[in-house]
DNA sequence: TCCATTCTCTGACTCTAGTCAGAGAACCTG
DNA sequence: CAGGTTCTCTGACTAGAGTCAGAGAATGGA
């Protein structure tokens, strides 16, 4: 990695956390800890389980039920059991606590307008189309990818949205009952292999690699979450695939894909693949692609 | 100020303070207090007065006393007394404590490397191309203009670094001796102010104005300290005393320069003062400006 | 020379933030 | 319905970060 890249991001760190961390943490304390800041923020809107609230936020779950104590003291939080799981408690704000957090959300604001101030209308543009830059990449930088059983919840999950998503998009519909799936079983080792996508823990993609003895690798079921789109997230899907097809000594990798599916058939072409014919019958193919993996391809 | 704008900079702050934030701490906390570690950090290479660290670092006397006799029992650093003032101590990093702050050191190339890691090449330039943009805008609106007298010594010192740098920039040289010198009262309220830009609350740039009773403003010795520019200071320094000048009143600035300050002479004309004839016969000058302030210029 | 000031240090605190080990209620499964 | 699991809560801790009020040495100015 490039040491000038390197000292760059170093010194960005610095400023940033001295400008904005500090900051943000003082503006959003003021008499009350941020701890209980964060709490306040997070239960939001519609209020939520403890439970949930202890994962978003990671907190030990005898730390987390003191803090709600204490804004339930202060009468900004209402704590009552679930209505159908007695063991769960759910936590809203009062009218109190709304308005505290509203407070919190302008000073946030002001902060964020502390930043923009001193600047004139150029440089205001400019440093919002910066952030924005940063934040969408390091956004795309917190996405790992994870190899995991197909049934894993995250992977049935992002398998469901695919479908769904297939069955919008193709002009045919999508019945998973007429197409060349493979088996759960084929896409786990030894015979295959199946990646999440996850940000924040959340799911947001998946791909699939089918590893058939005597023949070229082939890559299935690559999705990502809309929301998720644009951050290079399944080139990088497509990237691991292909490393890890080449580990198990695949020398092609090949994948079919519809033609109501642009922006994947431009992905696949830019990424090193050519078009062939078709190696197999699957009826909601219009495209065959394969890419020639010699070593496994630079990161 | 633009809604959207606002709430750009809001994501931004969450993402980099979740993002950056929290790991700069972790990883840079490892065993060792991020109290201490920062204070490692800051006695640096050539190490310093207690009270300089006191400083920068912003920390009360008695707690950096409490850090420097843990760092001193670890071995890291040695406090002796200052050579000529008795009551000051000097902080040196033993050669263990060089070691530890190198590996401080790594510890940040790691974290700024795990940010870069998951990125292509594309990615990884572009974001650090845009956190370069983050950082220098970001270090522009920290800057502050304060009003101070021109016998401050934050003054004094841009006041010296302007006469140097004209020293060495005119074709004849300049010896403030033979130039129309406001003398400091000109520069003082009521008969007009000084401004010095700070950052981190170290001078980086003055600009003065004259306000004769029954004549136009002037602008006097505009100076930005060579490391800081390129993000806007001496555009600002001129906006802002052309405000104050209007606030006195006037509805006209002008000034005077030498055809060797190529960049200031574009300043000028990019906001929208326009040449004309010499109002003065200030030997050193070159080209004369003026520019009409009905109302304040929008920051 | 004396007195106010500067500078560092110690002692005695406070507050956050967080960990760990259980207790007890509610739930689920066989 | 018994036994294990899940979920929240309490009690008892710890560590870090920082504040405040002086004490005492050194210095500088009248």
């Amino acid at each position: 990695m490039d040491v000038a890249q390197i000292s760059q991001v170093r010194r960005f760190n610095r400023t940033v956390t001295e400008r904005v961390g500090v900051l943000h943490d003082h503006y959003l304390g003021r008499g009350r800890p941020i701890g209980e800041a964060r709490l306040l923020w997070e239960i939001g809107g519609q209020g939520g389980d403890v439970r949930r609230l202890r994962e978003r936020l990671g907190l030990d779950s005898g730390y987390l039920s003191r803090l709600l104590r204490s804004l339930e003291a202060d009468g900004l939080v209402t704590v009552r059991p679930h209505p159908t799981d007695g063991r769960v408690r759910t936590v809203h704000l009062t009218d109190a606590g709304r308005a505290e957090r509203a407070t919190l959300d302008e000073r946030s604001d002001a902060l964020a307008a502390s930043l923009l101030q001193p600047l004139n209308t150029t440089q205001r543009a400019r440093l919002v189309a910066a952030m924005a830059e940063v934040g969408r990449l390091l956004t795309a930088a917190t996405v790992t990818l994870d190899a995991v059983d197909p049934d894993h919840p995250d992977a049935q999950h992002c398998l469901r949205s695919y479908f769904t998503e297939l069955q919008e998009r193709f002009e045919t519909g999508f019945d998973p009952a007429r197409s060349l799936l493979p088996n759960a079983g084929e896409l786990r080792p030894p015979h295959g292999e199946f990646l999440v996508a996850r940000l924040h823990g959340e799911p947001i993609g998946c791909a699939g690699l089918k590893l058939p003895p005597n023949a070229p690798a082939e890559i299935k079921r690559r999705w990502v979450a809309p929301a998720a789109r644009g951050l290079g997230i399944g080139r990088r899907l497509l990237a691991e695939l292909e490393a890890r097809a080449a580990r198990h000594g695949c020398g092609i990798v090949r994948l079919d894909t519809n033609r109501a599916l642009t922006a994947a058939i431009s992905l696949y072409l830019s990424h090193g693949f050519q078009e062939v014919g078709a190696f197999n019958n699957e009826p909601y193919a219009h495209h065959w692609f394969e890419k020639r993996i010699t070593t496994p391809p630079p990161r």
